[in-house]
This record gives C-alpha cells, sequence and structure tokens, in this order.
RNA sequence: GGCGGCAUGGCCAAGUGGUAAGGCAGAGGAUUGCAAAUCCUUUACCCCCAGUUCGAAUCUGGGUGCCGCCUCCA
C-alpha cells in the first residue's frame, strides 16, 4: 500500500536493515507489543516506548490499514511475588492495581488502548499446550517438574540479536552455577514451567503445578490472538536477548513457520547517560512526571523529537525545550476552539479526550502548498517513522496559525475573521490531522498547582491599587507592587483594556 | 571477551554523495510606562586521521570517546 508514491519503510532487527514494509494480507496489520510487568508503576522508558508503538500504529491506520493491536500483561512474575510478599497481599492484589495504573497512565499520554490485551494468568491453557507441543517435537525437556528449551536442538537460535551458542558457551559456562542453572542441559536454556515453590502460588500442569516462564506466555499470546505468524513484534531495545530471541525460537519450533515477518526495537530512555531502570533507582514514573506539571503532550513532543531507535537523554532542559516547543504548536491547535468556543476540551480531563484516527483525508483538495506539507509529512514517516522531521512539517504548518490565535487572544478582529477563511480552515485542517497521526491533541492551559501564598482578594485588592497608581503615572508605586507579589510567587500580566491578569508560579 | 548502536551549532535533534530541517536557548529589531506574552530577522562546514570521488556530514579503512545487550528490564 502507499501514499503519494512512496512506500513505509521500517527498520526490522532481524535483518538489521531497513525494509519496505509489506503485510501479509494486503490492507491488515498484526501487531504483537510486549508489554509491562505490572509489578510496579510505568516510567518514562514505559513511556517512551508505548508513545512510539502507539505512533506507528497511528501511522498505518492513517495509511489505510486495518490494524489489529495486541499487547499482554505480564501478570505472574517473580517480581510481583515479591512484591506481594513485602506489602502482605497477593499477587492478584498487585496486578489488579498496577493494571489500573498502567490504563490510566497511558489514557493521559493519548496511547490509543490496545484492541485485546490478554494477561499470562489468563492464557495458561495456550501456555500448556505449547510446552506439550515443544516437548513432543523434543525441543523441550523437563527436570526436577521444571521444563526446559534445549537451545541446541533449534537451528538458528541466536538470529534475532546475531549470537553464536558456540561462541557464547566458554564465556556462558563460567557463571554461577544455581540450583536451576544445574538442571540446564545448556547454559542457554530456559525454562517454559517452572515448578511450585513453597509459598507460591500455582497451577496445575502434565509436568505438576507450578506457573510458565516468562518467555513462553508471549509465544503463546501471540499465537492465540493472532495466529503463528504476525506483521510485527514491538518492544523495547533490551528484550532483544532474550527475551524475543527465545520466543523465536518457542514459537518457531513449536509452528515450523516465522514468528513474525518484522521486529521492532526502540532505543532506552538514558539518565545521565545510562539506561533508565529500576535497579540503578534513576527513573521517573510517569504520574510523578505529569503530576509536577508537565503536560502529556510535552512528554509526547519530547519523545517523539527524537527517532525512536536511538537512545534518549532525559534532562530537565530538554524537556523544558519541549514544554516551550509544545505552547506553540498548542497555540495553533487551540485556534479551533478559540474560534468556535467548543468546548471539546474545556473539562481538561484528558481521559476522555481520545482522539480517534481517521484514515487519511483526500490530498486532491489540498492546495499544491498544503498537498507538499502533507507529503513532506508522509515521506518522513515512511522513512522509519522520522518523528523528527515529521514534527518540522508540523511546526511550520502551524506558524501562522499560532501568529493568528495570538492575535485573536488579544482582541484582533481582523484576525478572528483570517481565521474563518478557506485557507485556515484548510491549513488548520491539516495540522490537526497529522497532529492526531502523532496522538498530538490541543490541551487546555494548566491550572495553576499551588494555591500557596496571599489569598484571592488580597492579589485583587492591590491590583486595584497598582491600577490606580498607574492611573496617575506613580509607575514607581505600581512596579513596587508588581515586584512584591512576585516576590510571593504572583506574577501580573496586563492586557489590552487595563485588565491585569493574574497566576501563581 | 562476544554482539549491536551512536558521535552534527550553547542544548535537543533531522539529514546516507552535490555544498547543513525543526525545536529550545542567545542576539538584533517591533510592540509595551515597566514586565510578561507576541511578531520579524539572525547564528554550524558536521569527533580525529587517511582514502575513494569532479564533489562527502553522508562511502571505505584506521583511531578516539560514549552507550546498550550478553541476569530481570520498554
Amino acid at each position: 500500500m502507499t501514499a503519494g508514491g512512496s512506500t513505509l519503510r521500517l527498520t526490522n532487527t532481524l535483518t538489521r536493515r531497513v525494509e519496505p514494509f509489506e503485510p501479509l494480507t494486503p490492507g491488515q496489520v498484526s501487531i504483537y507489543c510486549c508489554g509491562v510487568t505490572v509489578y510496579d508503576l510505568c516510567h518514562l522508558g514505559h513511556a517512551r516506548s508505548y508513545i512510539a508503538w502507539d505512533v506507528l500504529r497511528r501511522y498505518l491506520i492513517w495509511r489505510g490499514y486495518q490494524v489489529t493491536f495486541v499487547q499482554n500483561y505480564t501478570d505472574i512474575d517473580d517480581k510481583i511475588l515479591n512484591r506481594a510478599a513485602e506489602e502482605g497481599s497477593s499477587m492478584e492484589a498487585v496486578s489488579e492495581r498496577n493494571i489500573e495504573a498502567f490504563v490510566a497512565d497511558m489514557a493521559r499520554l493519548n496511547i490509543l488502548p490496545a484492541d485485546r490485551m490478554p494477561r499470562a494468568t489468563r492464557s495458561l491453557d495456550a501456555i500448556r499446550l505449547l510446552i506439550q507441543e515443544l516437548e513432543a517435537r523434543g525441543a523441550a525437556y523437563s527436570a526436577d517438574g521444571d521444563v526446559y528449551f534445549a537451545v541446541m536442538k533449534h537451528a538458528g537460535y541466536g538470529k534475532l540479536s546475531g549470537r553464536d551458542l558456540s561462541e557464547q558457551q566458554d564465556n556462558a559456562s563460567g557463571r554461577v552455577a544455581d540450583e536451576e542453572e544445574a538442571r540446564k542441559q545448556h547454559p542457554f536454556d530456559f525454562a517454559l514451567w517452572k515448578g511450585v515453590k513453597p509459598g507460591e502460588p500455582s497451577f496445575p500442569s502434565p509436568w505438576g503445578p507450578g506457573r510458565p516462564g516468562w518467555h513462553i506466555e508471549c509465544s503463546a499470546m501471540v499465537r492465540e490472538e493472532l495466529g503463528d505468524t504476525i506483521d510485527i513484534h514491538l518492544g523495547g531495545a533490551d528484550l532483544i536477548f532474550p527475551h524475543h530471541e527465545n520466543e523465536i525460537a518457542q514459537s518457531e519450533a513449536a509452528t515450523g513457520k516465522e514468528l513474525a515477518r518484522y521486529w521492532l526495537h526502540n532505543g532506552m530512555v538514558n539518565v545521565g547517560g545510562q539506561k533508565m531502570s529500576k535497579s540503578l533507582g534513576n527513573f521517573t514514573t510517569i504520574r510523578a512526571l505529569l503530576d509536577s506539571g508537565v503536560s502529556p503532550m510535552t512528554l509526547r513532543l519530547f519523545t517523539l523529537q527524537a527517532h525512536y531507535r536511538k537512545p534518549l537523554d532525559f534532562t530537565a532542559e530538554a524537556l523544558d525545550a519541549a514544554a516551550t516547543g509544545w505552547k506553540g504548536l498548542n497555540a495553533a491547535l487551540g485556534l479551533a476552539a478559540l474560534r468556535e468556543g467548543e468546548p471539546n476540551s474545556a473539562d481538561g480531563d484528558t481521559a476522555s479526550q481520545v482522539i480517534p484516527v481517521q484514515p487519511s483525508s483526500d490530498p486532491g483538495s489540498l492546495s499544491p502548498e498544503l498537498a507538499q506539507e502533507r507529503e513532506r509529512f508522509a515521506a518522513a514517516m515512511d522513512d522509519d517513522l522520522n518523528t523528527s522531521a515529521a514534527l518540522a512539517v508540523l511546526f511550520e504548518l502551524a506558524k501562522p496559525l499560532r501568529a493568528l490565535a495570538n492575535r485573536i487572544e488579544r482582541g484582533d478582529q481582523a484576525a478572528a475573521a483570517e481565521a474563518t477563511s478557506p485557507e485556515a480552515q484548510a491549513r488548520l485542517g491539516l495540522l490537526q490531522e497529522l497532529a492526531s497521526v502523532l496522538g498530538l491533541r490541543h490541551e487546555q492551559a494548566a491550572a495553576p498547582t499551588t494555591t500557596d501564598g496571599p489569598d484571592d482578594t488580597a492579589i485583587e485588592a492591590l491590583i486595584e491599587q497598582r491600577k490606580a497608581a498607574k492611573a496617575n503615572r506613580d509607575f514607581a508605586s505600581a512596579d513596587r507592587i508588581r515586584d512584591e507579589l512576585k516576590a510571593k510567587g504572583i506574577e501580573l500580566i496586563d492586557k489590552p483594556g487595563g485588565l491585569t491578569e493574574w497566576l501563581r508560579g
């Protein structure tokens, strides 16, 4: 499928090349995205990853594909059990709570909910069936209640991560051999099923009570939800090995078919040049950042300014720059609401404002200039989702609209009339359309985050004093009042017509 | 040690053979009693060395630096 004559090209980790994207079934795309292990809140690394894949999904829809997007929850895992033990609750309680938090966080970031979100604990039949098939094919062996995948029996193991078992062995065998290690035939063998340990929840199986290993759940859920071969498999670059390598081995050993045709991986979010991670303690949760006053769209813009495969350094400076940049785009996008007074986002509740992505509008109705901008956008996105270049198009589309919006805000009647012109409306329409492909939407100005300092009536009284001083051309007194309030975190903004607005800093 | 990736202006970041997008910050100007906001204009030869080429940030070789994976991780 093409638009404007070009073809979407994506970097496929499997081949380490940029390849033209052609789905298995023309017009339809099946996508599986590795989800979170729900033992804690999501941090900015998750935000970056899921924003990137949300944009991929939105772009495919815009290009006219019918997309089926599946993302799992890993809701059985050592870390969940540890967390439950720490807080004296249960695996289910920890999972449930974090799934709710995940849904809320994603909604705030305007990430479209997946079409289906399977959970490991609800996919046990598919998991057990897959393990049995692997056993029957001689690809797995059981040992003391555990079942392992035999990597040496699977030709092609290592094809995704570029690893060679024979070269890895020396190094790998030098590891500390714990109890589990001792049961393995090869150091790279991994658990498909883990026999129950005292005090742990377990599920029945032909190998005795226990629970699934991490990798097998994805293989099982992919197959159950989307079939033996899917178009695109997504995840963070840190999942390439061993997770995705093992997923491929399991699935392909069982089905004899290719698991996924395109493997896409996003780069990590770094802090001070190092990967954001729990173990380093350098993480910021999505909700902590958003609750600190950073707007969801600012975070979205911040992540989309870099290419999805590259590492993204998280710094306060870069985030500030994104916030200022977003202000400009936001002003232009707000033109519609400003002109029509439509309350489409007046409630400020971001969760209720998911703008559905529409397939691309007819570019034939656009002026030559707008058609060219649209084409630039599509060409950028076709080039392995070059969102940085695509954003440049948005900024250029927004520029004159932003100027109009600012003039209107100051009561410029001519600007208000200009905004209703067919040219301005067409430009705004295209901007909104392309912004929605990136999941960017107008945001209302943030409400004051603090109520510290003088109360409203005291401030109003001082503003009246200052107004009187100004009327007497006593600017020294007027400025003194401004400075005093500023010291208390109150900023005064003089507007046309003698009005003075104020904000709490 | 093995595998992979990255090095572009003060900061972030596009750009894979023809003479450097965009954002932020800065500078100059307009406007404003001041301030904020806004508007206009403006700022780079691309880590180092050697090669290929009429021509390279862009290709090749070497070097230096940084990062990720090899254990759970988006």
